[in-house]
DNA sequence: GGTTTTCTGCTAAAGAACTAGTAGAACCAG
DNA sequence: CTGGTTCTACTAGTTCTTTAGCAGAAAACC
């Protein structure tokens, strides 16, 4: 249970990982918003797999890899940090900034609140 | 309107500013929770302001720093990459990493309800 | 089967981040 | 005053990050 973390291009690599699904090097680059030269972005796998982060497995010739750790122990860390060292530990404070003036409508802003309405429900049972 | 993004370092040393307001290099180095150098320090808020997110002026022999960001801004920034890069742009599924399993109390979910209730009310207008 | 493409392995270089030392000025205690 | 303390300015070393080239193997094309 090590935190978890990820400079930003390595962030970029992860994304891709998660959404796609195991990819090969090729993938990876092709969904990168930044044009980056074939070799770096295996380089940046190869870091990320140094690191414990990503494992492969040949196929053919390519090797395709699969991010070892999930969305949801990235973001704990994440979260975490920006919840302590910016919003100062308020839960509050970071929600409403997560709320504020980015194009949110109302039936998302339900959504949300079933997603407190449910953790409130499990702590009472 | 530009990004804000700071470095690991950095934003601890911001935490201090945002925490205790404008403050000499002795008083944020006291604060950091790593023991650094004077120096090292100093080095940072230089670099700080070398990047415009903070100001010094001198008070007697002593430089005092302020921040020029508000936590605010840092926030958006640092949870928008978090929400796009990890939570896939999913404002639910960083919620739900938000409330889970990290000590929080009934009485905090309902004040967090309230958040997005607050946030409702207004959109009705 | 030869040529082109695609892939990994190795190497590397520029820049940023992080850390801190040393020098010298300014201030303070007695 | 004199000696210690505190402060900034300048400098610098180590490591990490980011980027990518080149060589050679494998595959695919025709």
């Amino acid at each position: 249970m090590a935190e978890v973390s990820f400079t930003d291009r390595e962030l970029d690599v992860m994304a891709v990982l998660w959404e796609r699904g195991p990819s090969t090097v090729s993938e990876v680059r092709q969904y990168l918003d930044d044009p980056l030269a074939y070799t770096t972005v295996l380089t940046v796998l190869r870091t990320l797999e140094a690191k414990g982060y990503v494992s492969h497995e040949e196929e053919g010739k390519a090797h395709r890899y699969t991010p070892l750790v999930a969305r949801d122990r990235a973001g704990k860390t994440a979260l975490g940090q920006v919840l302590g060292k910016i919003f100062g530990g308020s839960r509050e404070m970071l929600l409403a900034n997560l709320v504020r003036e980015r194009g949110i409508d109302a039936a998302e802003l339900r959504r949300l609140r079933r997603v407190l309405d449910e953790r409130l429900g499990k702590g009472d049972k």
